[in-house]
DNA sequence: TCATCGATTTGACATCCATCGAATCGGCCA
DNA sequence: TGGCCGATTCGATGGATGTCAAATCGATGA
């Protein structure tokens, strides 16, 4: 598990989800969203404990849906339901899902070129810049099954998936030192083991 | 914790954002977004053991949140992103959301009620039919603070932010059984304490 | 000043869950 | 038939978490 930057938007996530997979609290949430409930209230209602209800709008609250409204000796708590909105439209579009596995691994450069090659599975076209070309070619080896030694009929069945000219990929793979062919076999070549393991 | 209904909403909406609270899972989930992707492949890219790609697997599958296809030796997953939008479309609009504190606890014509009584927080007007009057003044009942007593400006203030004529209310609530008066402080009677524990 | 009440914290307990290694199952191919 | 490989299951382990009782904090009102 590679170490998440500070504003990583997976841990704002996963934290937003996780307050949403409690059925208490979405009854709690349930409860705040027409007006500001105070915490006794909410116990009553709920059928827990103060303390409890202490609790689930701690972790509310350090989700950032909640909205507090101190009237001594009371606090009204109420959700935000539009971060709740916006948070949830992550995971609504393909576009923003794909955009979960490669934001925190992958740099904006690469990013970009992914977005201008790739049309969801399928590649586009071959970069003709070295750079860019190398970025495709990795992408492409990432989805490779992983094995000992593959038949050039499985490259070719696995490559054909994203891209019809399975042979100049195949090709480039080895002239760029991701893979090596040895009899009729290949096998992952230095630079390709490496490319897998980042 | 009440047992809920065999086809809680509850529940399922639960079971799904459990799904949603793991980086795994997302990470897994936004890999299988373009295309089937087998289970070692997954394995690989993660960077966890086969081991646990099959359990997640099994999670979002029991979520119905997969696809699978089977090929022998492989099997490609891939995610439903349909069902996902579905079930977090319950906690996008406020509608949705409120209904998640009823739904398991009143039943229809309850439901019915309350909504066409109801404006969100605001009590539209007070109905003439006995039952449903009944229905409106135990809603109201219940969202109210719990405390020993209560002074009449107490309670002025506290109907007052769902409908105007908190006189009316505060009577009926005295002439229904709901609540009692005496020496000028109001305290909960029998029925209304039965209301509560519902 | 003291009593009251709502909100919060603390500590303890039970449960759930992610993870992995090892063992097993089930097709495939040589 | 035997070995290989992908997928699954099992058992164990460490960590996270929901719950509540009891103690504490903070502010109000008598």
């Amino acid at each position: 598990m590679s170490p998440p930057s500070p504003d990583d938007p997976m841990r704002a996530l996963v934290t937003l989800f996780k307050c949403l997979a409690d059925p208490t609290r979405l009854r709690i949430i349930a409860a705040m969203v027409d007006r500001g409930r105070c915490g006794q209230d909410l116990a009553a209602e709920i059928g827990v404990a103060p303390a409890t209800i202490s609790h689930h709008l701690r972790v509310l609250g350090d989700a950032g849906l909640l909205v507090e409204d101190r009237q001594p000796p009371y606090t009204f708590y109420q959700v935000d339901l539009t971060r709740l909105q916006d948070a949830v439209k992550a995971v609504s579009t393909p576009g923003r899902v794909r955009e979960l596995g490669t934001a925190a691994a992958v740099d904006d450069k690469t990013r970009g070129v992914l977005r201008a090659f790739f049309d969801g599975p399928r590649l586009i076209s071959i970069p003709a810049q070295r750079r860019k070309k190398e970025i495709v070619l990795e992408e492409l080896l990432r989805r490779l099954p992983r094995r000992r030694e593959y038949r050039e009929a499985d490259l070719n069945k696995f490559i054909e998936v994203a891209h019809g000219d399975f042979c100049t990929i195949r090709r480039e793979w080895i002239m760029g030192g991701y893979m090596e062919r040895e009899d009729g076999v290949y096998r992952l070549a230095a630079r390709g083991r490496a490319v897998l393991d980042t």
